[in-house]
DNA sequence: GAGAACATCAAGAAAGTATCAAGAATGATT
DNA sequence: AATCATTCTTGATACTTTCTTGATGTTCTC
């Protein structure tokens, strides 16, 4: 499904609103509601909403000025609902920095359809989480280790390990809190799994497994992963 | 103006080319023509067109083929033009990738509008439409696969998964995502698939199978296309 | 210096991977 | 409508990598 999505709904019409979220929250959505645009641009400001259905006649503050005022500070995707089908006001909305524009009545598959599309334009460029230590360098989005400017191998344990420890850089990990977050909760006891793998990655990684510069041991503690290097 | 942004018109009436041609020149986009899908695919690898307006009803390959086809290795702007209206169309074209649908007859305005819109949507992510990598060699736009410059036969099962491999060419795929992404979601437990088809490939495909060298598999985590060679 | 915690090595068990091949399903052709 | 060729699906088996376990040596703490 949408994996829970969240939709602004801003609608004045409590029929749209209602047929909206009963539609919407049917296909994994979570949709929350709006009245007029004064409050639209206030939610969406609170609750970053990942999509935004705008009604274009609104109370008050009309829906394109509301769509004005949105892109001063947000790109998050706006599709807009009328009842006008007139060029001048889809121009308007588009040239406005809509993302689309459907005439009422449309049909509930065409703008989940169009959700799907404006959603798919959203996509932020990835970036790529990466961390490096001494001789050490990983790309957390690729799975890619290297030491040295060359790859190294590891296995999934390894790896997981070497990614909790990475994640809380500089920071000491009980023994506990590892066997737990790499092997589960019923490995608490397994210490002697440390002893192995610890062993093994710093074999993979430290340019001295004897006198390791980037996994260091915390006596009766626990493991440390050196920041800066 | 637009630019002189380039826009790559795929309709077999002569009637609505002429009317864009002269509607959109006048807007300052340079225009190019083609009569049918098979012509569109190789055009489109040929003048990169910065968009393109896709007529549903073509003789040969329809619209939506030839979108799927697009799609494959290009993520250039797609604005459909359709005399349906119906929303099974519409739904399947924007699910296919389009980036918008319109129904004709359309208004101009609304469709200079559009294609705004879309540009302003495009990501600007060069994506090459050939790889190589060691002896193989594969053109996306033409589905074309050669090893040792002779040409190889895929089943469309196996050209799907070396597609996947090659759009995230260095990356290390796991098995889910490539199960998900070549044979749909309820497929992610049959991993003995992914056995029998990397074998399949990889006797296509590598000169010694037994020792790939294009193909690599990352014990318990899924595979990884090399890149360079 | 004794005891506890830590490091290292190595081998069997388990899990994951490669390969072959045959039957089932699919689609094109006559 | 039946035949044929291709592709997909499934199963059996051999092979490789990784995990788990135990034995033994080292370092640190008191």
């Amino acid at each position: 499904m949408s994996d829970g999505l969240q939709i602004l709904i801003v609608d004045d019409e409590i029929q749209i609103r209602r047929f909206l979220r009963i539609s919407l929250e049917a296909h994994g959505y979570r949709v929350y509601e709006t009245v007029d645009g004064q409050e639209g641009i206030l939610k969406t400001a609170q609750l970053r909403p990942d999509l935004i259905i705008l009604d274009m006649g609104l109370p008050g503050m009309d829906g394109l000025e509301v769509l004005k005022r949105l892109r001063e500070w947000t790109q998050t995707p706006v599709i807009i609902l009328s009842v006008r089908d007139s060029d001048r006001d889809k121009v308007a909305a588009l040239d406005a920095g809509a993302d689309d524009y459907l005439t009422k009545p449309f049909s509930m598959d065409e703008l989940l359809a169009r959700l799907r599309t404006a959603q798919r334009h959203a996509q932020p460029q990835p970036q790529a989480a990466t961390f490096t230590s001494g001789h050490l360098y990983v790309d957390l989005t690729r799975r890619l280790v290297m030491v040295k400017d060359a790859p190294v191998k590891l296995t999934p344990t390894e790896y997981a390990l070497l990614r909790l420890l990475i994640q809380h850089a500089g920071k000491v990990l009980t023994h506990q809190q590892i066997l737990r977050a790499v092997w589960g909760p019923e490995y608490v006891q397994e210490t002697h799994y440390l002893r192995v793998y610890f062993a093994q990655l710093r074999h993979k990684i430290e340019v001295n497994p004897a006198l390791p510069e980037i996994i260091l041991t915390e006596p009766g503690v626990g493991y440390r992963l050196k920041t800066t290097g």
